[in-house]
RNA sequence: GGAGUGGUAGCGAAGCGGCCAAACGCAGCAGGCUGUAAACCUGCCGGCUUUACGCCUUCGGAGGUUCGAAUCCUCCCCGCUCCA
């Protein structure tokens, strides 16, 4: 059952936000073949098993597979378990331990669970690329290996880089792109998605179809999406993520968090607003007619309300603005029960506030810490009442602490 | 296999016999400032304590020299380059 969109409905809308397309003009031939003949293009996404926490990085790519799936195309889901399985390749110096297909089944089903947050799972092929590269055996290896050039490899930027840099580069590490250009192969892709720091794989893939006679696949990167901070990319060894299953609460926060700036690029990325919509906001905040924190809030509502519900959105609004902007204590925090009385650094090392004594020390020292609005300067025993006290660290980390019975 | 060169805190990178728990940058934490948890400024940033130029555990690993070692020596492990 073919979109009833038009070609140029289809193309216009595939492209959007778009960092490559190698090459454009394939993508609208393709495009126009499918529409003609109502046959779905063949969507393919890659994803790595060993780490299935996904971040708001991840659904910049996942939207756009979306918009594939709005026209009726097939979107696979292609989680690498075989790769997963060797270990990891481009990771810089640790080889991560192996996975079990325990493991593996477990992070896929993790992946599932948030991926179908954005994407139709009706209209998703899940496989797992064991499926065609365990049956491959050393000979296809060999025979797939012998397809592409070093020299070609190692125009890839980090593998250069790492070379020039006499940075060490396993030999296996050569065959992740050639794995996964086999994978656009086994599944004869039309299509493949991915951040822009795939690009080089995505094109191994179409060199690799073509040296098994087939009709290469689109290249279609996404631009990588900055982290909160705004310099590197979104991340989660970085510190600068936001991940897809955090609280509604957490999520806004690290959203408000981010500079004016990259407000817009985040509406660009993460919101379906126009080009032209992202522009009007712009010029909104300019010409000083639109508040650039009121236009912040919007976005983060808007992000929370697609990965929990217009209601948690709006209630961690109320809450932020209501700590942050007023300075009241928060309606809802985690508890902890400590014996009462005691003393501060117990309690702040106890609950975990504090990673150590020396760290609770300091905190004391530079007024990080309140109990029930009272700054507490120094190592003195407190008593919490029997309904709880308030314990303040720092401006957003608050604990009720209940005296244990 | 041979010859070089290098392995320092979460990361990057100084130090090259004492004043080194180790400069500096980034990240992180806190305070100030603000429309926000941005930017900016200030402080902190191994652990413990009676907060003290005190104690304990750190500079790839194991030994050794020395009153004293991240710094010197020996062996081992690992990275990189060139040669084979």
């Amino acid at each position: 059952m073919p979109s009833k969109a038009s070609a140029a409905e289809q193309i216009a809308l595939l492209e959007k936000g778009a960092d490559r397309i190698e090459p454009r003009a394939e993508l609208r031939a393709k495009v126009e073949r499918s529409v003609a003949s109502g046959e779905p293009l063949r969507v393919k996404v890659g994803f790595d098993p060993s780490a299935p926490d996904l971040h708001l990085g991840h659904t910049v790519v996942m939207r756009k597979m979306k918009h594939f799936q709005d026209f009726d195309h097939e979107v696979w889901f292609v989680i690498g378990d075989f790769t997963g399985m060797i270990g990891d390749p481009s990771g810089r110096s640790k080889t991560r331990p192996q996975l079990t297909e325990d493991q593996i089944r477990q992070n896929a089903e993790t992946y599932k669970e948030q991926v179908f947050k954005i994407l139709d799972p009706e209209k998703t092929v899940v496989a797992f690329n064991s499926e065609w590269l365990s049956g491959l055996g050393a000979e296809g290896l060999v025979r797939l290996a012998s397809r592409y050039t070093v020299a070609r490899m190692l125009e890839r930027d980090d593998f250069h880089r790492r070379f020039r840099g006499e940075q060490p580069i396993s030999i296996h590490e050569f065959l992740y792109p050639l794995a996964q250009a086999y994978d656009s192969v086994a599944m004869k892709a039309d299509f493949e998605l991915g951040g822009t720091d795939q690009l080089f794989n995505l094109l191994v893939g179409r060199h690799i179809m073509r040296e098994y006679g087939l009709d290469p696949q689109v290249a279609l990167t996404m631009p990588l999406l900055e982290g909160l901070n705004g310099i590197e990319k979104m991340s989660k060894s970085l510190g600068n993520a936001v991940g897809v299953t955090e609280p509604p609460e957490e999520m806004y926060g690290k959203l408000m968090s981010i500079s004016d700036e990259l407000t817009y690029r985040y509406y660009e990325l993460l919101t379906d607003r126009t080009p032209a919509e992202i522009a009007a906001l712009r010029a909104g905040v300019g010409d000083g007619t639109l508040h650039p924190k009121r236009v912040k809030q919007d976005l983060a509502v808007q992000i929370v309300s697609d990965f929990h519900s217009p209601r948690d959105a709006a209630a961690a609004r109320d809450q932020f603005e209501s700590v942050f902007a007023r300075g009241t204590v928060p309606d809802e925090m985690p508890s902890f029960t400590a014996s009462s009385p005691i003393r501060m650094l117990d309690l702040l090392t106890s609950s975990g506030l504090a990673g150590s004594r020396g760290e609770g020390r300091r905190l004391l020292s530079q007024g990080a810490v309140s109990l029930d609005g009272e700054r507490v300067l120094r190592d003195i025993a407190v008593a919490a009442p029997a309904d709880g006290a308030v314990l303040k660290v720092g401006k957003r980390r608050f604990l009720r602490v209940v005296p244990a019975p």
